[in-house]
DNA sequence: TCACCATAGCGCACGGTGTACGCATCGGCG
DNA sequence: CGCCGATGCGTACACCGTGCGCTATGGTGA
């Protein structure tokens, strides 16, 4: 056999493998992947690094995950889990599905690198928890009165607003934390830019002009719950309509 | 000067250098990482596949780009370019916007590779074309008779619509190529993982049995323009109680 | 008690990546 | 003609994902 020179038969063998951590295993894997990304961004995340965290060389990994890709799918489906969808019963249904919507908001916004990997994973092949929960949310759904042919439809829609919107949130914010800037300072530099590049753009002018001064954190909660209205809105006509015809 | 060797002074150089393409610049670059993307997809663009292809070397790309990311940011933007966008006279805004999305998402399917870094890039750094769409498209609402502090928001929900939307139809799309199976396959194929590992969920399943046998693509045409429909209704509602107000 | 074996972790190595740096060469200007 | 800024290139570095074969471990059946 040509291949390798045999690792060190070393005494150190023997505590190296009787570890006090309950050692390696895909959920702890998963755990930890997620807290790496967290503190430091998808782009701190190597098979490395995460393995140091751990206390273990990077290829330990591979006996609990078959690729890094596959590691990126179980930890997006982990963070789904932290989503709350309620049951619906009682509730109105703009209510429950404003709730369920904010609860996607917000975790995204805690794990901003979502944003990044969204493109990848798509949101078909996911596991369980998205399972889950998308069941739950079409729940919803029924409830509210749409037919079993729509309402996995209305809920697409939905969803897709809100990844749409809150990604496009978390890469702004992303960009504001990589920047060093204020907030302020930010959105000033950006409209210079727009400005210079393509000039004379009245409308975008009028709108950040309005904008200036308010809180923008505030701005961004009112926008995404604004376009969520306008949208509920719209489902709720389509129910009227499919009650009117009955 | 203890760095490098002293690169061949061969005679070849001079032929090197006279080359019959026009030489390398920003817009030649962008303009084949497109091709690129387009043929072969994100994980096939690197600095020196892409120098290939230009016949230069990797590092020779740094004259007119400062870094890769730089290079998506500008090829993000240039595909933004060929987004059509009415200018509205005439037409009655439902239209407008209609084919304005319509536009937007063909681009994306077009481009599927957009969908892999839109989180990265996100929306609000980008260049002249987005901005150039962005000031025309806000036309469109405001014509319809959007107030200035409104017109925006009901724009950025719109295009957090199609976008998030389509991204997860190009996601499913390029997992739809890489699995090599048919659509009904895989489809078949991830029902089944999905009911194997959380089990009971009529209302996916109901949902499933109802789609089986239509033509996947005209499903996803039509899921699309069911949900644009929606959010127009919606806004639609919106306007008719801003008139009222008047 | 012993031999065995599946499992888990590790070190090494390979081919690939983005890009910093300094040199060679060019075209255009004085 | 002499120079100089702009442009391309080769080399090198640190880092990446991961295939491979080794070893130590803990459980099982004889």
């Amino acid at each position: 056999m040509p291949t390798g020179k045999p690792a060190v038969p070393s005494v150190w063998a023997r505590q190296r493998h009787k570890r006090e951590q309950p050692a390696l295993s895909q959920d702890r894997i998963v755990a930890e992947a997620v807290r790496l990304l967290d503190e430091e961004g998808i782009e701190a995340l190597s098979m490395r690094s995460l393995g140091t965290r751990l206390g273990a060389g990077a290829t330990s990994l591979y006996r609990h995950v078959a690729s890094k890709d596959e590691l990126i799918e179980l930890v997006v489906d982990e963070v789904y889990g932290e989503m709350e969808v309620p049951d619906g019963s009682g509730a109105p249904w703009r209510e429950s599905v404003t709730a369920c919507a904010g609860s996607l908001r917000a975790m995204i916004l805690r794990h901003p690198w979502v944003a990044s990997v969204l493109g990848q994973v798509g949101l078909a092949e996911l596991g369980p928890n998205l399972t889950r929960q998308s069941e739950r949310m079409l729940a919803l759904f029924h409830r509210a009165g749409f037919p079993a042919g729509e309402a996995d439809r209305a809920m697409s829609t939905v969803i897709a607003y809100v990844i749409g919107m809150t990604v496009s949130e978390a890469a702004y914010l992303s960009m504001l934390a990589r920047s060093g800037q204020s907030e302020q300072e930010l959105a000033e530099g950006l409209r210079r830019i727009a400005e210079e590049t393509v000039r004379d753009l009245p409308l975008l002018r009028e709108g950040y002009d309005q904008r200036a001064g308010e809180d923008p954190s505030r701005l961004r909660d009112e926008g995404f719950a604004y376009g969520l209205e306008r949208f509920l809105d719209g489902l709720q006509v389509r129910l009227d309509a499919l009650g009117s015809h009955r």
